[in-house]
DNA sequence: CGATGTCATGACTTCGATGTCATTTGGCTG
DNA sequence: CAGCCAAATGACATCGAAGTCATGACATCG
């Protein structure tokens, strides 16, 4: 590969020369400057990062850590593909502010990441990006580093800056929405309550009835998928039976995510029932590939995981340029609520609804 | 950042000796050694990764160019997540073997691509892996290089290592098996033609057919989806409709993916039809989230997109050493058909079909 | 016992770009 | 016209590793 002094030889200038015509940071005379460019391009000449990089100690790399790469292939995710629009968001800001994004894969362990990090080290990152794949606590080794890092879908015990989907606020606005619509019956099936985002979302979903004067009934919240066991979606058909079968049954089933809406879906037609007319369905996730393909289209609620990612990567880039803002704990991101035909409304008008940033579609 | 200059000091012995126990590339005494071992935990020294390629000109270093990050958000993939899976079997390949991936995102506009293969080329890439979203042929400018590429999931002109999925093999391996579980009359209901694949496939589909005897009916094989237009599934429905009312209908009809499967489910119920029992169904792409949370789940065929990212990567390496397997064109790779209980077997007994690599579940 | 070889180590150089400082022009000021 | 400044350029040192070669201390061999 050609150096900055094959192409000084070429254009018989002065390898100083060439460099100020690369960086512009003097003044090169005209026809000096045509004569090294034509050089440059004849050689295909580009110029060494890693040689640069010696003088300025800026690398330009940013470090990305996620398992987004390999948590894909297990059976089922969880909630659908977060990790990955997260390091989308991430990528496109880096992207635009020219930095390079180096991605590891933990592969699903996190027994790795000491040693990913060490790499990214040695590469010079100017940052250290964590992402995980659920909502969760973690506790990150990054050795020892002044290294900027930054949280993303999780959050460690010691203040680093991290970014957290808003898990509560989006459940409170999906519920809070339904009951504008004149639900009152709302039943929620949840997910594994040892997942963080499980809690969360009860408590949004508990806060908004109270919010709206709607009587908590213990008997419409029930959990309805377990992570550890093997359940052929068992759970999701009892608990589907059991809300159907109480005194005052639901007009509205929200599901803890929407692979569990797909499935209700069947359930729910199995037993004679139509969905939106016998039963409203809502989701969470707006898995697109699932709430835009089922008919009726799936009533959801957005993680802003874009969104979170992007936030992520400028928070990152300003601890770079130094600026200590001093974001020493959890930053909450919500998300909007997509409205769609498998919810109706039981109150003669569909009030004005627009508000937090609802999309019709 | 501590420097092995620093280290050297803090052991009292040369930057050399440094060198040495870093590298293992000379015999050092045993108290130095561990004197030098201290010094570095002390100072959390980790070696400048720029600095060591300027000698050895060994970056490290693989860069991939994929749309794989931004395609994601289109309304509906054409495929599922192809590009994702690819690049998961590379950076298992290349995490594998210490090199570290640095991903570039096209943001969906190949415009970008040469800004992009430029940027790696300065931080010297060893190789250089472009991923496409689906099937196709692509042009793709390296710049002036010689630097190693390989196409995956598309090919160019130029005989540029490329490797493909086998979408011929794969309809073919998937309709043979219906043959051999006694289907005859067979609906194959077709993506848009103008796409690589959508060709490949329907050619398996015809050579199934000959292979086994079965007669061609034109009528059978209808264009179901066209990219361009924004059809909402009437082109399906009415090609449903057409199949249904031939003379002698389908009892399995295939799908060009797993996507338009999902909402033929939903056509076929609306016409009073059972699956597998009134008709069967099989689709496209083991695209997971659909296939097996379905009711009943999903017979479909997989391509192999993760192994071949793993192919791809383990091509690259064998490039970067310079092994010229002279891998001068298209590689195909093939995959296994899944059968699930979306298609009834109509001979009395399920004859022994669990060659090429087929898997029950 | 001198010759030779191995071990352990350090001095010095190199990789490619750029920061620092010096030098040569030519134009403009007073 | 001397003096000065800016433009245009080059020589040289520098960043942090690792390659080359030299050196001193022992051990072994004929």
């Amino acid at each position: 590969m050609a150096t900055i002094y094959d192409v000084a030889k070429a254009a018989s200038v002065s390898p100083k020369t060439v460099s100020r015509v690369l960086n512009g940071d003097a003044p090169v005379g005209k026809e000096t400057r045509k004569a090294v460019e034509a050089a440059m391009a004849e050689l295909g000449y580009v110029p060494s990062n890693a040689a640069r990089m010696m003088r300025s100690n800026r690398s330009g790399l940013i470090g990305l850590v996620t398992g987004a790469l390999s948590h894909k292939l297990e059976p089922m995710e969880p909630t659908g593909l977060p990790d990955l629009y997260i390091v989308q968001g991430i990528q496109k800001v880096m992207a635009d502010s020219g930095k390079t994004l180096i991605i590891a894969d933990t592969g699903g362990t996190s027994a790795k990441v000491p040693q990913l990090v060490r790499t990214f080290l040695q590469h010079r990152v100017e940052a250290l990006i964590y992402v995980a794949d659920y909502h969760q606590q973690v506790t990150l080794d990054t050795g020892a580093g002044n290294c900027p890092v930054v949280l993303v879908n999780c959050f460690d015990a010691d203040g680093t800056p991290a970014i957290l989907p808003d898990d509560e606020c989006c459940q409170f606005e999906l519920v809070t929405d339904l009951i504008r619509s004149g639900h009152e019956r709302i039943a929620y099936l949840t997910l594994d309550p040892a997942m963080v985002a499980t809690e969360l979302r009860s408590r949004g979903y508990r806060a908004a009835l109270e919010a709206a004067g709607v009587p908590y009934d213990g008997a419409l919240e029930i959990m309805a998928r377990k992570n550890v066991e093997d359940d052929d979606g068992r759970l999701l058909q009892r608990a589907l039976d059991a809300v159907l079968a109480l005194d005052g049954p639901p007009t509205v089933i929200c599901c803890g995510n929407d692979e569990m809406a797909l499935r209700l879906y069947g359930l729910i037609r199995s037993r004679g029932l139509r969905i939106p007319e016998d039963v409203s369905v809502a989701g969470f996730d707006n898995y697109r590939a699932i709430a835009e393909t089922l008919y009726p289209p799936l009533t959801t609620v957005e993680l802003p995981y874009l969104a979170m990612g992007q936030r992520a990567a400028e928070i990152a880039l300003g601890m770079i340029k130094g600026e200590d803002e001093q974001l020493a704990g959890p930053e909450m991101v919500p998300g909007p609520v997509h409205w769609r035909s498998s919810v109706t409304a039981l109150n003669s008008v569909t009030k004005l609804r627009s508000n937090t940033g609802s999309t019709f579609s």
